[in-house]
DNA sequence: TTGTACATGTAATTGGTTACATGATTAC
DNA sequence: GTAATCATGTAACCAATTACATGTACAA
């Protein structure tokens, strides 16, 4: 039977927490941005990545802030709403530097609740089994297909984190669709 | 640059719910069981794959009992405290099969927020960069030692997902530390 | 008699999302 | 003039975890 790893030791201070707001700072230490800008990064370039939500990213720095990771002034142009620039703090950066050596070298595997079906696979007749797994395998090479979309991440070692996953996914439905026959 | 996919069109009724009640519905359509049983069940068998709560558990059959989905009955043992066991209601079945359909074709990949130390690994020092990657490495590469600790599910879907995943994250990072000479 | 396993539950808290509320600027 | 984009923020809500509160049975 399956075991954990309970009882390992240390059980010290929550592990995987903070990785949003390591996140948030390593883009602050590239260049000083407002909430709106941030949001609008993750949005375009780490979407595929990272999922979060505007109202996350302002509530985020807005407890940074507070903590003392960042630093915020207010900018005015012609007479819009102003904006509030964020800088990350020297303090900021101390915190960086730990949340990433912290992070780096630790493995926590995600969860994988989209398995859960998976189980209860017997509990479907054998046909519509079949055709709800090669659905399923065409969502995943579609996804596949989208990576090729935009080649110019290639090499960018999450993009390449996102491939070996997905097609570590397709192998396994495939398997699961191959293992169907000899049952 | 990466893109979204969004304004894909449906929208529709959110995506990736209710696993969870799958889940339980799913253990209790085998045999019934009261809440202590059952969150030990997830716990000895399925804690590597499914990482749910005692707390959670209760609160989950509470709310389904409310919703029509499981009915409970009181169990007297001696003068103990009573069990409350949990059976699957012909409701319930309706939506386990209902669940059951939609979850199986989707997949939404998983969120790696592991992944985020990654896009800074610039800031660190070439040496200690690669001595964490190598930590990295290490702990995956224990997690995949320890699933060849219980063999006894070898061959079990769920299991073999877990394996091909780890071995995905082992080539990667593995990438990542050959990658590190030709900066 | 002390600790562990069995057994159930609630309350407080956290973390994040959705929905709401506001308002200026720019492109059509 | 009206829709999209820029810009900020709060409030309500939801899911899940932790911590708490209670109590029996049994083994050391």
């Amino acid at each position: 039977m399956i075991l954990t790893e309970k009882g390992a030791g240390t059980e010290g201070q929550k592990s995987g927490a903070g990785e949003r707001e390591l996140l948030l700072l390593g883009l602050l230490r590239n260049r000083e941005m407002h909430g709106y800008q941030l949001s609008e990064f993750l949005e375009t370039h780490l979407a595929m990545f990272f999922d979060i939500k505007k109202a996350t990213a302002y509530n985020l720095l807005g407890k940074m802030e507070k903590r003392g990771w960042v630093s915020s002034r207010e900018e005015q142009e012609g007479r819009r709403p102003p904006k509030r620039v964020f800088a990350i703090t020297d303090e900021g950066e101390t915190v960086f530097q730990r949340l990433l050596r912290t992070a780096l070298p630790e493995f926590r595997g995600a969860a994988f609740p989209g398995n859960v079906p998976v189980l209860f696979m017997d509990a479907l007749p054998k046909d519509e089994l079949e055709d709800l797994l090669d659905q399923r395998r065409e969502t995943i090479r579609q996804k596949i297909g989208d990576l090729q979309a935009h080649l110019d991440h290639a090499g960018h070692p999450l993009f390449d984190h996102h491939r070996l996953i997905l097609e570590a996914e397709l192998k396994w439905v495939e398997g699961l669709i191959g293992g169907l026959g000899s049952k």
